[in-house]
DNA sequence: CTCCAATTTCAACATTTGTTAATTCAATAG
DNA sequence: CTATTGAATTAACAAATGTTGAAATTGGAG
């Protein structure tokens, strides 16, 4: 059974969790100390800080963020299940911070631990590569985004990506999802200012596409979100989708 | 000297060559094929086509494309040296399309071989893995760079990029680079109009910043044009960075 | 050389987004 | 309950970018 209480049980979840023998699914869990709570904003990982350990997002969000003259850019968002700064393994210094959105629950692996992994269980060390080049699609999908879409369909982006990406993990229900972020943060990781993404958010309201507010973000017409906002779930490798790499599941 | 006249010789060259140990660098040259000459527009790796080789760039340009409702979006630029589509290895199935801009030299090696790294070379995966992880790192610095700059600071980035990554591998000059991109890609890559792009190039070029013409790009003073794009090369992990991963070195 | 096609350049106008500043609303401490 | 603070909302105006259509330039093919 995956080990299905473990404290891993959420990492690829919906995606292909079913690559993971039971041995590497305990593994994986052996390896996760207990989770530790964070209160909001609190730094998981600084940037340029020599990093020796990794992090499994266990419940929370959490947020790629550059800052840079004086502005907060937020160019990623995890969500539980995601192995956030598994990058500081093989990179062991970031190019930007990784920050709680909200109260968060941390679980950590040391890079001793992900070293041996790497050593002696190659096909578990694949799945752990796979799953930070889940992160660069992510990333391209990001620029893309902002490359072609205009403000209001950005935002109807990434709302139905955070859908999916929480629905992978038991987190979304039919008629949208919770979340911490607010209007500022949306703005940060939509490349727009506080106003136009409050004058945004009304417009989008105003289409009975999107409602957001105050944690909560509700979604009327998901599929009409969908084509509005151009969004196509491939890239996220779901089970199924068109990009999965079921051959991952041979060891 | 790492054989320095090997068909992988530009690998991660200027970033953290030195991590290769002289067995390494001389298997991942035995696993390069030899280079196959392909002309411009090119599919490397075809968006959702099932991947049974890598291929490593040995010169020319490519652009990692989506092309989507008959815009062409450019979400990512390799130079020689760059590994193209190791991401392709762990996902098998790419999100986007790689295609060469202007004739290339390719090299290709086999997922099976790929394969017999990860289970025999747990260092030299690591370095891959590494590898793949600085396409990650770049991907965030475009979405920051599309998220706060205008138009002309997003082109002088993108060229102060380019410069430094042709630079490590020895194909920068104190004044610029060629490079094959036309307007229209450029525009591509700056997610913007080719009306607008060709405003901007004007613009950079009466500042005296930057002047792109028939494939020689030329930059007067390229201190200024870094200040003026806000660009700072810790990103790219070049040798001596901030960020750079000295700790690869032990195998 | 001449012609042709692709690329670059330009102008006029429309739309989107940024900026500044003020106001309203919501949550919480006391 | 009230005061206070942070967040959300709105308005007016400025700046950046998109759109359309045309003209100029360039590099090759023949």
């Amino acid at each position: 059974m995956n080990n299905p209480l473990g404290k891993a049980r959420l990492f690829l979840k919906g995606r292909l969790r079913h690559a993971l023998s039971d041995h590497e699914a305990a593994l994986l869990d052996s390896v996760v100390d207990e989770g530790v709570r964070v209160p909001d904003g609190h730094v998981v990982q600084a940037r340029s800080v020599r990093a020796t350990h990794s992090t499994l997002l266990l419940d929370g969000f959490i947020a790629r963020v550059i800052d840079d003259a004086g502005t907060r850019n937020i160019v990623g968002l995890q969500v539980p299940g995601d192995f956030v700064d598994l990058h500081a393994f093989a990179l062991k210094r970031l190019d930007h911070d990784v920050v709680t959105m909200g109260p968060a629950l941390l679980g950590s692996v040391s890079h001793e631990r992900l070293a041996q992994i790497v050593r002696d269980e190659p096909h578990l060390t694949r799945v752990l590569w796979f799953s930070t080049l889940l992160d660069a699609a992510i990333h391209r999908e990001w620029i893309l985004k902002l490359e072609q879409l205009k403000a209001e369909e950005r935002l109807g982006h990434i709302m139905c990506e955070l859908w999916h990406r929480l629905n992978f993990v038991g987190l979304a229900d039919a008629h949208g999802f919770n979340m911490p972020l607010l209007q500022t943060h949306l703005a940060n990781a939509c490349g727009t200012t506080a106003v136009h993404i409050n004058r945004v958010i009304k417009a989008v309201r105003q289409r009975g596409l999107l409602e957001i507010n105050r944690g909560r973000v509700t979604m009327p017409d998901r599929p009409a979100l969908e084509a509005f906002s151009r969004f196509k779930p491939d890239y996220l490798y779901g089970e199924g989708s068109l990009f999965m790499s079921e051959d991952l599941r041979e060891p």
